[in-house]
DNA sequence: TTTCATTATGCTTTTTTTTGAATAACGGCA
DNA sequence: TGCCGTTATTCAAAAAAAAGCATAATGAAA
C-alpha cells in the first residue's frame, strides 16, 4: 500500500515532524468526514460557504468585495444572499443599492445570530467526527 | 460542489401527506442535514453509494449487474471497488475475470464487515442530526 | 477449442455545474 | 444633473463530473 496524502490531509502534513507523531499517522489509515448544512423550506438555506460569506459581508459591507475575497463569484453568492433571505421571516442581510458608493450592504442580528447557530453545529459536528475516528480500522 | 448542497432533498416531499404532518412541517422550517463518509490514505474510501454498491454486488456476484441495479455507470463502479480494494490490507471485493458466466465477484468478511461499520456511523450521524434540528429557528 | 458474460481500461460524448461577460437600474452626493 | 460603484439579472462560455462506447483479456465449462 502506498503513503501519499491527500489533499485534505493537509493539516497532517503540516503538523509538527516529531518520531511520535509519525507513529501515530501510520497506525490511524481512515478518518470519519463529513459535510452539514441546513436546510429551509426552499431548499438549501445555510452551508460552509454561505456562514464564510455572511461574515465577508459583515466584515466589509458588499456583497461584491464579500464575493471576491473569497473567490467566489458575484453572481452566486448574491443568488446565496437571496436564498437566505427569502426563508426567514427577518433577512439576514439588508442590501441598499445605489447611493453612496455605489450601495452598501450589512448584516442583521438575525445575520450574526445564523452564523453563530451554524458554528455552535458545526463545532459539535466535529467532536462527533473525531470521536468516530478514533474507532475506524478495516 | 462548494458548500454541500443537498442532493437528497426528496425525504420531506416524499413524506407521508396526513394533515398532522403537514402541521409539523409547517412548524419546523428548518432541518439540519449532511452527509458523511470515510477517507482513506489515497481519498475517498467509503460512503452511501460505495455502500450500496457493495450491499448490490454481495447480493448480486457481479460488479456489472451491480451497477445497473442501480443506475450506476459500470465504469465508475469498477473504479470504486478498486479505490476501496487500494486502500485496505485485506480487499472487500474479490473479482474472478472469466470462467463460467464470464466471472464472478463476491464480498469478503471484511467487506461485510465494513458495511455494517458504516451504516452505524451513519445511524449515530442521523440521531445527531435529528437532535439538532429539534432547536434550530432563526 | 469454442463459447460466454464478465472484468479491465482507454477514449469520446454528454450532462451538469460553475463562472464570466454584458447591461440595466439605483440613488446619495458633489 | 452627472458621477460612481454597487445591486440585480440574463445568457453564453467554460470547467468539471459523470456517463457511454468500444474493445481486449480472461478462464471455467460444454
Amino acid at each position: 500500500m502506498k503513503h501519499g496524502l491527500s489533499k485534505d490531509e493537509a493539516t497532517m502534513a503540516d503538523s509538527p515532524k516529531n518520531l511520535y507523531f509519525y507513529t501515530m499517522v501510520k497506525t490511524k489509515n481512515f478518518k470519519a468526514n463529513g459535510r452539514i448544512w441546513i436546510d429551509g423550506k426552499e431548499g438549501a438555506f445555510l452551508g460552509y460557504g454561505r456562514v464564510e460569506l455572511l461574515e465577508k459581508i459583515h466584515e466589509l459591507g458588499s456583497i461584491r468585495q464579500a464575493a471576491q475575497a473569497m473567490k467566489m463569484s458575484y453572481r452566486q453568492a448574491w443568488e446565496f444572499v437571496k436564498q437566505m433571505n427569502e426563508q426567514t421571516e427577518d433577512p439576514l442581510v439588508l442590501m441598499n443599492v445605489g447611493g453612496k458608493g455605489g450601495g452598501q450592504t450589512q448584516l442583521t442580528e438575525a445575520g450574526l445570530r445564523a452564523i453563530e447557530a451554524f458554528k455552535s453545529f458545526n463545532t459539535a459536528f466535529q467532536k462527533f467526527l473525531d470521536s468516530y475516528s478514533e474507532q475506524l480500522h478495516f
